[in-house]
RNA sequence: GUCCCCAUCGUCUAGGGGUUAGGACGACAGCCUUUCACGCUGUAAACAGGGGUUCGAAUCCCCUUGGGGACGCCA
């Protein structure tokens, strides 16, 4: 039996209640540390921060690392580095390394080891728990023949070996040395049964739990059941949130909380993010899918508040219309309703992040984009940082093209293609840049000595003062000059006196200065660049053709 | 196998007895236009099937089907 220093009484007198008012929640997000950070883990997180918050209540974070196995160096520090990045507060919890902040605490399971302990102390002198000496091999030969049988899997009932066994062969397995975990002695009744209280779904009915599962594993740390029924209560968690893959355990977790004298909790079920694979559904999985993790965001370059008016959006589709009427308020003002939570899984679509990412980016003023490319730039790609981090001024004003006024373009849905829709502003990129043979073809329209005498005509006239009205006057100018249309409409009316019309004009000089057949107004990319160097773009394109 | 949850356009969803079944993403078409975007306008696109209750069902009930999940010394 446990040795242990202190009771659960000393125990529970170390976590007064909280003295909160009446509506305020208390949540926690309880991730394990696997070194992994799932999509679906900051969205579990995101409702339940924001439930704690928009009540204002305390949200905090326990790591959840009672599976050595399982366990991962850095972990923890990825989780909360992952929270900080993201812009999510906890009040109180784990923090980096092994710091942690808040009364109620310890807030890792791997430091609560004394006060699971206490707890089955208590569970095994009230009968509620026993010893168990099954090994894992006999487990699971019951398990086979279980299921040769066609009768229920588990350790409930009549096969449960060790619920009533002698003291005396307890001690004498104990005397032998024999390894041994507890299990809680289940008082429960499958044809009983529960009513489940969920603030996401409703009231649900399940059947009791008659499984003698097991609470405290042979190397002394409990399972998540113990540690979910004993935490939550003195941490004094007012609504669990988690993921529906809990739901059918959820009767043993209020028996659990019966036998320890606690009152159940109000839970929170939310439905997992899935993904398609050929014709079924399936949970967004770590293994196969790069955008499970949260990392793959980050290395996409998609800002985090993105990411979380995506997830937002998934919780409560009212979010879109909220977010259309209040484009500029922040998103801890959404008012989110649990009680709307969609109930089934939900596909996760990168589209639809693109498209909210866009509309993140675009409504961003250039000094506000620059340090979140440039910090994007720095990690994932070099040769890019370098340009674009030499001269901030100039990559300032190279972002505010078209970025400025009601409708900005919306061509950035992530940072990692600032590369391609920026790079050619910085000289030594434009240079290593090939221009494609699709958009050479489309120049090549023009004969060489033709875009030779364009674009000197041009120049000799361009003036870096001119409106984008006086600057597109010219061009035509210089169009007409040399035998194109002005108007697309008289290049269609009469296409044979015609060499092409002005698009085709501009689209040379497009080429030229950017090696690219799409390009914001080259109006403004002329004035950016300067009279200077965009000539020297210009001769010497045409000079090669 | 047993138990649980879920089911509206391709996707995310609103709607919870009487609606032309609404929106968003995506798709397509058109307009705008110096390219590409943006923007604007429009089109196609859904209540899984069967019973019941009801004057009336996408909506309530039952069954079927389909999808997801649980049944671990993982969480």
């Amino acid at each position: 039996m446990p040795n242990v220093e202190h009771n659960v009484a000393e125990i529970e007198s170390w976590y007064p209640p909280r003295n909160l008012p009446e509506t305020a929640q208390v949540t926690r997000i309880a991730p394990s540390p696997t070194g992994f950070m799932h999509l679906g883990v900051l969205y579990a997180l995101l409702i339940s921060e924001r439930m704690a918050h928009l009540s204002d209540g305390v949200f905090y974070l326990r790591i959840e690392d009672t599976d050595r196995k399982r366990e991962v160096k850095g972990a923890r520090d990825l989780i909360v580095d992952s929270l900080s990045r993201f812009g999510v507060h906890t009040d109180e919890g784990a923090g980096k390394q092994d710091s942690e902040s808040g009364e109620y605490g310890p807030y890792i399971q791997s430091q609560r080891e004394e006060i699971y302990r206490a707890y089955v102390k208590k569970m095994l002198e009230s009968g509620d728990a026993y010893p168990c000496f099954m090994t894992p091999e006999e487990l699971e030969a019951m398990t086979k023949h279980q299921d040769e049988l066609k009768v229920r899997t588990g350790y409930h009932g009549s096969w449960a070996e060790w619920r009533d066994r002698s003291e005396a062969d307890v001690i004498e397995a104990l005397n032998q040395g024999k390894p041994f975990v507890i299990r809680y002695r289940s008082t429960g009744d499958i044809s009983k049964r529960r009513i489940i209280h969920d603030l996401a779904r409703g009231d649900m009915e399940m059947p009791e739990n008659d499984n003698d599962i097991v609470i405290m594993k042979g190397d002394g740390l409990p399972t998540y059941h113990l540690a979910h029924a004993i935490d939550d209560t003195l941490m004094d968690t007012t609504i669990v949130v988690r993921g529906d893959e809990w739901l059918p355990s959820t009767t043993l977790h209020m028996q659990l909380c019966e036998a320890l004298g606690y009152a159940p909790f109000t839970y929170t079920h939310i439905a997992p993010l899935q993904k398609t694979e050929g014709s079924s559904r399936r949970k967004l999985s770590k293994r196969k899918d790069p955008e499970a993790s949260i990392g793959f965001y980050a290395e996409q370059g998609y800002p985090s508040e993105a990411l979380i008016e995506y997830l937002l959006n998934q919780a409560n589709s009212s979010h879109e219309d909220w977010r259309r009427d209040n484009p500029n308020t922040p998103y801890a003002h959404f008012p989110l309703s649990v009680g709307n939570l969609s109930k089934s899984g939900a596909l996760f679509s990168l589209e639809k992040l693109d498209s909210i990412s866009a509309d993140t980016i675009a409504s961003l003023k250039a000094e506000e984009l620059y340090p979140l490319v440039a910090n994007w730039a720095n990690q994932y790609d070099a040769d890019f940082a370098t340009a674009f981090t030499r001269n901030p001024d100039y990559s300032i004003t190279v972002l505010g093209i078209e970025r400025d006024g009601d409708q900005p373009r919306k061509d950035m849905k992530h940072f990692s293609q600032a590369p391609d829709l920026y790079g050619y502003f910085f000289d030594e990129l434009y240079e290593k840049q090939m221009v494609e043979p699709e958009v050479r073809e489309q120049v090549a329209k023009i004969a060489p000595e033709v875009q030779r005498a364009i674009v000197s005509e041009f120049m000799a006239i361009y003036d870096p003062n001119d409106t984008n009205d006086e600057w597109f006057a010219k061009l035509k100018q210089v169009a007409e000059h040399n035998g194109f249309a002005t108007s697309r409409k008289d290049f269609r009316n009469h296409p044979e006196q015609y060499k092409g019309f002005v698009a085709d004009v501009a689209q040379l000089l497009r080429v030229g200065l950017t090696k690219q057949n799409k390009s914001p107004s080259l109006h403004e990319i002329m004035r950016v660049m300067g009279a200077k160097r965009s000539a020297q773009r210009l001769d010497m394109f045409v000079k090669q053709n």
